[in-house]
DNA sequence: CTGTTAGCGCATTCAG
DNA sequence: CTGAATGCGCTAACAG
């Protein structure tokens, strides 16, 4: 069984390669009669086109890149799921680069990533998940012409599909102060991005409409991960007792399971002691039966290669901002 | 910032393009003089060499593919990152190709993706995760000379690295018979594959060894999954009370967590009523405080990039078996 | 040592 | 409507 090219089949169906090409594009201006003859012969010989030459000559390879850091998290595998869902329907192909920011060898592989997709072309287009971009680099792929769009975060200058986390804070918020709690503690994560400065202000707003108090002291910054969590939850519970609150709102579920952590070695419990809502919805938080606001991750990764798909298809500039709305999941943790 | 081909950069620094092709694959026999001015007209250009072309002049793309089921498991996650760990060293990439089992519109597009990975030649090898392939799939790939490796499975014709199965049974047995343990069951996956068999003999194996009671009500084979584990449990738990386990032994973490349910909503805990151990570590395992057999997951995806990419590059029909070692991890639930 | 040429497999002109 | 020629960007074999 050796290897069957487009002359093969032409041969074997007494045509030109121009016309196998013609059918295999399904251009129009084929006959009938040579087109099934062509398609008889393909099928006989069970032919199949040369990735790689296409892509040579298209200009176009047929899959698009993914840029994601640490692939290990359960936020990017589900938003994996909606992309590979939105590719299969399609035929495409999709690489992945894994973007690794704490690789002992090689502090960040995100620049060698960004070039070789760039210049080698490899793929048609990337979406980024969760990986934070500079104008820098964005602009590169704008020069270069290669299609890029942002998923769960937002540029204005490139397409981008993101979830409204302003409204995702209000909803957690205000479940709590519908709960009656009075003193509810926030442990938010970076500042520096927009996921941690909308929610934060979702969180202030929320209180301040339903007149309820912010306590600066039961507010912390710090970062999206366990540890982090498992910190300001200790911080909070060495305030003195009166100033305790009531509930807690951590700005990932992540944080939140430190946090529970945290509040179990002071022997404490949730939702006992402390009323504890998380922010996600990622796998663990199901098990730990953690109250949370739940991301579309699924269809992020989804409308993500639409997005992409059709810029690539298009051609076009023309940019477009998808906001999902994320939703309150409530379980058992207030 | 148009495209730059190696033309342009032959133009630059007045050589051919052959001789830049040269020092692109550092052949030897380049003049020390030219080269380095090659490379700095490569540098100035900021070039680098089309994958597409390069893929099809030398037949090699410089990326291999990943066949796997479920991205969505735990366990596929650890792997991948060992695979992308041996792959960064290598500088090739990866394109995955997710094999879906339940997909409403599609019953399984396993048989289309093999035939895209063999026809369209768009990755140089695969690696298949977890994949039961079958006979006649395997020795399509060796027809067309298609390097192939097995990640977690074993298939005497091929290479392979998986894990003693059977040791790791015996481990977890063999811990619970030295906690005194008199009746043990045994919640198992399926007995159609070679882990089901292996972890079958393994947990008789170490109960003969101990001189322990092998009793078939306590013996239940089923699937992997969660759902699973949960019935298995319940009619254990349906038994009379007189013929109750004191622990349990589930062939994989998500198996134990069903039982885990199971065992929680009839009113009993772990580890006071029953002992527990899983199978996998998967992360949620460490959460839930489970007790288990640890897989090498990451060291198994590293390996079997390192044998496919041996096998890619030397051409070769060299078969080898890599067989690793799982280790019982010590928790809480026992 | 280095420039030139001929494919790699396919899509796309351009003539018939 | 269809066959032949040209080029996509690169490597490798062949002459110098």
């Amino acid at each position: 069984m050796e290897k069957v090219t487009i002359y093969d089949v032409a041969k074997e169906a007494n045509v030109g390669i121009g016309t196998v090409s013609r059918v295999l594009n399904n251009s129009q201006r084929v006959s009938d009669k040579t087109k099934k003859k062509v398609l008889k012969a393909i099928k006989r010989l069970k032919y199949q086109p040369n990735a790689m030459a296409r892509g040579l000559a298209l200009q176009k390879t047929g899959s698009i890149g993914i840029l994601v850091p640490a692939v290990t998290s359960h936020f990017f595998i589900e938003v994996l799921k909606g992309v590979q869902h939105g590719l299969e329907e399609r035929d495409m192909d999709l690489v992945l680069y894994n973007v690794n920011f704490d690789d002992s060898y090689n502090i960040s592989n995100k620049e060698r990533y960004i070039n070789r997709i760039l210049s080698e072309k490899r793929v048609d287009g990337v979406l980024a998940i969760t990986m934070k971009m500079t104008e820098d680099e964005i602009n590169r792929f704008k020069n270069l012409r290669v299609p890029l769009v942002l998923v769960n975060d937002f540029y204005e200058k490139i397409s981008s599909v993101f979830v409204d986390d302003l409204a995702g804070a209000k909803k957690a918020t205000n479940y709590l102060t519908a709960l009656n709690h009075q003193r509810i503690a926030f442990l938010n994560g970076c500042m520096d991005c927009r996921q941690g400065q909308d929610r934060m202000k979702g969180f202030k707003t929320a209180l301040l409409e339903a007149n309820t108090g912010v306590y600066d002291e039961l507010i912390k910054i710090g970062d999206f991960n366990k540890e982090s969590g498992y910190e300001m939850m200790k911080e909070i519970l060495d305030l003195p007792r009166e100033d305790y609150p009531t509930a807690i709102f951590a700005a990932s579920d992540i944080q939140a399971i430190g946090a529970l952590e945290a509040i179990n070695e002071a022997g404490y419990s949730v939702p006992e002691d402390f009323s504890l809502v998380g922010y996600d919805n990622i796998e663990l938080s199901k098990y730990l039966k953690l109250t949370t606001i739940a991301q579309p991750m699924f269809e992020m990764g989804k409308l993500g290669v639409e997005l992409l798909v059709d810029s690539i298809q298009s051609n076009g500039d023309e940019i477009v901002q998808k906001e999902l709305e994320p939703e309150l999941l409530i379980r058992e943790s207030c």
